[in-house]
DNA sequence: GTGTATATCTCGGGG
DNA sequence: CCCCGAGGTATACAC
């Protein structure tokens, strides 16, 4: 990891065309060579940067990056205040807890708490559009398809939407209806679910954990 | 702007739980106190982040970052290899061209390059779920919402389908039809907008601001 | 502030 | 390789 920080200026030719003007900012060069230019506020996101892979060609006072897409990244270096570079070596990586994953598992083990006599038929449905969630069977024959969201948003209920008209083609599966269910669902969403005659189920994650390890326990 | 190199480990905890094992980082500091932990991997992300408003509390080795959210940010320093910082100002910002608030407001100055006759009522017009890029009407009294998109994919069809239902509701807009513009349409977008009785316009970005030089220099 | 749409989104998974 | 979907998405903008 190289740290230089500089008065510069940065020209972006690629998806879009984008100029920063000539201030000092920080520029990061990783390992894999990718590219990011920093100002001093706004944690996330740099002002300017170029993916790896790419090719850094350093010439005087000024780095071309281009990359195989054909995008470009110029930087002019008018003075240098700072320039180290640290051997960092690979990240372990990050692990994570908590995220939508999580959710459809539970949602998968005991799909009954959405609907009374649901049972799992699996995971990730294939769709010629994209995978459903998860696809139950309800006691009267019937089909669910069930949508998992973190929160629960009106786009959530368009892809729901989407996979129910293609679904309902296969006659082994009719009749098919569809669940949407989140950890919190805007009003909009609900409203949009109701129009499209899908059922919305808000679920209570540390409730579904506490069930989980409570029934456990029984053992 | 401050720049730490650091075997550290770091623990979140807020929208959801992570953890990141012992390692070599780099760990920035800016001047609104947002924090981000970088690897030397990975351009554009952060491992582990901390957005601006939060309070950031130095201790014995251990950094404790938390915000009006709820949030919490632990960096354990095992051991620091580099500390230094720098003064950058404010940043003038990022110029940008091609993105899709050009070419609508280019659209908006000359809908009839998507249709002759067009008028435009108005740029956003507002629905309960959402604004229209544009609304339009035509010359035999109908109205005609444009969905405008760099890149024209099915989601912007549904997304254009959503508005159409809900103005066809309005009696003073009706008929209602539906134009989708974009710099480049895929085959996939293009098909569900025909099966909704959309149309389907590929538009010219560099092409429509030629136009309008062009027609400046009539003055 | 809430809600919606955009992004050089990034990133990962599956065919 | 593309396509699709998730993200602690972040960010901008209108109401």
């Amino acid at each position: 990891m190289r740290i230089v920080v500089a008065e510069c200026t940065v020209d972006y030719q690629g998806r879009l065309t984008a100029h920063l003007p000539r201030a000092r900012r920080l520029i990061m060069v990783k390992a894999d060579g990718c590219v990011a230019v920093h100002a001093d506020g706004g944690a996330y996101k740099p002002l300017n940067w170029m993916n790896a892979p790419n090719l850094l060609e350093e010439g005087d006072g000024t780095w071309v990056v281009t990359n195989p897409k054909g995008e470009r990244l110029v930087i002019t270096l008018h003075d240098v205040i700072h320039d180290s570079t640290f051997e960092l070596g690979i990240d372990p990586g990050l692990q994570k807890d908590g995220v939508e994953a999580n959710l459809q598992q539970l949602l998968a083990d005991r799909p009954w708490v959405l609907e009374d006599g649901l049972t799992l038929i699996r995971r990730e449905y294939p769709t010629d559009i994209g995978p459903v969630d998860l696809l139950c069977a309800d006691p009267h024959g019937g089909t669910v398809a069930i949508e998992v969201k973190r929160r629960g948003e009106i786009d959530g209920v368009e892809q729901l939407a989407r996979y129910l008209e293609r679904l309902s083609l296969d006659p082994r599966l009719r009749p098919v209806r569809g669940i949407f269910a989140a950890q919190q669902i805007t009003p909009q969403a609900r409203t949009l679910a109701a129009a499209r005659g899908i059922a919305a189920v808000e679920v209570d994650y540390e409730g579904l954990q506490e069930v989980d390890s409570g029934e456990l326990r029984l053992f």
